[in-house]
DNA sequence: CTCAATGCAAATCATTTGCACACCC
DNA sequence: GGGTGTGCAAATGATTTGCATTGAG
């Protein structure tokens, strides 16, 4: 069964990729920047990817594929990629920023556990509401919102 | 009007300093750690303060009154004070990191105005609310939270 | 007196920048 | 071909660290 989900995963994954892949397309061509391969690599590296990541682990993710890419580049690409809502960047109190998929999982938040720094994701319309009534309230637009809940299991009680 | 206000905040000022400096000669001796001028002197400069600040305004503020502190000291003191509970540190998406008091205006959220990045406190009790939730549907303990609004001023429509 | 805390400068680490070269358009 | 994007290395900027010195206990 699990085997099974696995399958059907990686076939979404495919499908994924192109979708991601024709709106990075689109935002270069509505931009008029060039569609260099580094840019679709990096993108779709970060799309087989389940979890969140950081510059360094994408970059080593390259060497060992024997694929070259500078750090720079991948700067510039995860920048790039920021702005055309291909993925997110989170900050997570270190210095050294995440940065995750964003395109079919939209709009969650993240717990992240202090014990093992696990990282849990989770969802809930509240927020939308919250969003939406200080939008009302104050007349402002809000472009968008980061919501972090640390915490720790419960035990020895 | 606003002048009375401001006097008697003033007050309220000195009243609030003492007792966050008790709450850190509590936590030093706690701690067994040193009660250094410079971490008293530290502390009040930031209560004194009704803004976020970064290190460096910090440091530049100490310079003009001519009380000498090095960067070194600033940060670990601000990170003996985070331990304390006495700041909290926020990331907000740069890379150096901003702070403020935490004593006296515990559990508010901020909106940031990417227009001027002007921030503007907010307080929400369905916040609370929905960690409640979490933690009793997770089993686990929720130690903090951090929920950044990103919005624009509406115009032009 | 003793050892933790400070000051200073050097080291580190993530990110940015400058420039020569490559290659998308 | 022309100019943008890339690679590399050097530059930057925030934070950390090492070490000699100071001063709190």
């Amino acid at each position: 069964m699990s085997e099974h989900k696995e399958i059907s995963q990686k076939k979404t994954y495919r499908q994924e990729i192109e979708v991601v892949k024709n709106k990075l397309t689109e935002f270069l061509e509505n931009n008029q920047q060039r569609k260099t391969p580094e840019r679709y690599a990096i993108l779709e590296e970060i799309y087989q990817l389940n979890e969140h990541f950081d510059i360094d682990f994408l970059y080593k993710l390259f060497r060992e594929k024997q694929f070259r890419v500078s750090k720079a580049t991948i700067y510039n690409t995860l920048e790039l990629l920021l702005e055309a809502g291909l993925v997110r960047k989170h900050q997570f109190g270190k210095v050294q920023a995440f940065y995750e998929k964003s395109y079919f999982n939209r709009n969650h938040d993240h717990i992240i556990m202090l014990d093992d720094f696990q990282i849990i994701e989770f969802c809930d319309p509240r927020i939308e509401r919250i969003k939406k009534d200080f939008e009302e309230a104050m007349d402002i637009e809000i472009e968008s919102h980061s919501l972090y809940l640390y915490a720790r299991k419960k035990n020895k009680s």
